[in-house]
DNA sequence: TTGTCTGCAAATGTTTTGCATTTAC
DNA sequence: GTAAATGCAAAACATTTGCAGACAA
C-alpha cells in the first residue's frame, strides 16, 4: 500500500473509492502531476470519478499538509505528494521534468536581518532550473 | 521617465500609447501586479486600452527578458519589472505582500553535484515566506 | 442514522486566439 | 507603404460552487 495512504488512513480519514485511487495515484517518488494528470490517471482504474472529486480531495490532501501544491510556472498546479519531507524542486527549462531534491545547509542563512523587512520569515521555497541530460 | 520605458526605448521597442502605458504602471521597485491590475491601472492613463494589448505587452516584455513571470501561488500570475536586477522574492503568507530581496552568497552553492541528477543547473529561484511586521 | 462525500452542471476567473482595423516606422 | 500592434468578441483552460442523491462510519 501506498505510503500516502498508509499515512491518510492513520489520520483517520474518511476513506472511499475515489480517495483512495487519489492517493495511490499520487504516490511515488518524483510525481508532480496536474490535478487533470491526475484525474485521467484516476479514471484508468475508477472510470465513474469526476473532476470535481479529484478538485476536492486534492485541496483537502493540501489542507491536511500531506501534499504540497507546486507551482513551477505552467498555468496549471501540480502536485507534490511528499510535502512531509522537505524537499525543493530542480526544473528542466527544456522539457519542464521535475525531480525532488534536498539541498545541504539552512536557506534561511542566505537572508541578512536587513533584507527581511521586519518580517518574520519561517521558510524558504526553492526552484533550481537548468537542462536535463536529455535537452542539454 | 521610467527605467523600463528607457530600456526598451534603447532597445528600438516599437513604441504606441498602449505599450507606454503598460511600461509606465510597470515601473517601480517593489512592484508585482497581476495583468488585471495592470490593465485597471493603465485604463486610468489611457482608457480605450484593451485586456488583449496589456496580455500581450505583457507575454513580450517577459519574452524580452525585461519583466519576470512570478507565481507566487494565488491564481493569477504576477509581474515584475525588474527582472535584469537579480533577486528575489519574500512573500507574507498573512496578506501575501511580496518584497524583493537580494540574499547574499551563491545560492546553487547548496545543491551538491550527487543531488542534480545529471542536470546543468543555471539558475535558483527563491521565494521566502513569513509574516510581515501589520501581520504579525 | 447522520454527516460527509460525490457527481453533475453551471459559474468564475484567467489567458489565448482569430481577424478586421489602425498605426508606427 | 508595409509590417506589426490594437481591440473586439469568442474560445480555451483551470478551478470553484450549489445542490440532490449516494455512501462510510
Amino acid at each position: 500500500m501506498s505510503d500516502l495512504l498508509e499515512r491518510l488512513l492513520g489520520r483517520g480519514w474518511r476513506m472511499t473509492s475515489q480517495r483512495r485511487v487519489v492517493a495511490e495515484v499520487l504516490s511515488g517518488d518524483h510525481i508532480h502531476l496536474t490535478a487533470d494528470e491526475v484525474h485521467a490517471r484516476a479514471v484508468r482504474r475508477l472510470p465513474e470519478i469526476s473532476r470535481s472529486t479529484v478538485y476536492n480531495t486534492l485541496g483537502e490532501l493540501v489542507s491536511l499538509g500531506e501534499v504540497a501544491e507546486v507551482s513551477t510556472d505552467g498555468r496549471a498546479k501540480r502536485y507534490d505528494p511528499n510535502a512531509r519531507r522537505s524537499h525543493q524542486h530542480l526544473v528542466c527549462s527544456g522539457c519542464g521534468t521535475i525531480r525532488d531534491v534536498h539541498p545541504v545547509g539552512d536557506p534561511l542563512a542566505g537572508l541578512p536581518a536587513e533584507q527581511r523587512f521586519g518580517f518574520t520569515v519561517s521558510d524558504a521555497e526553492i526552484t533550481y532550473r537548468g537542462l536535463c541530460p536529455s535537452c542539454a
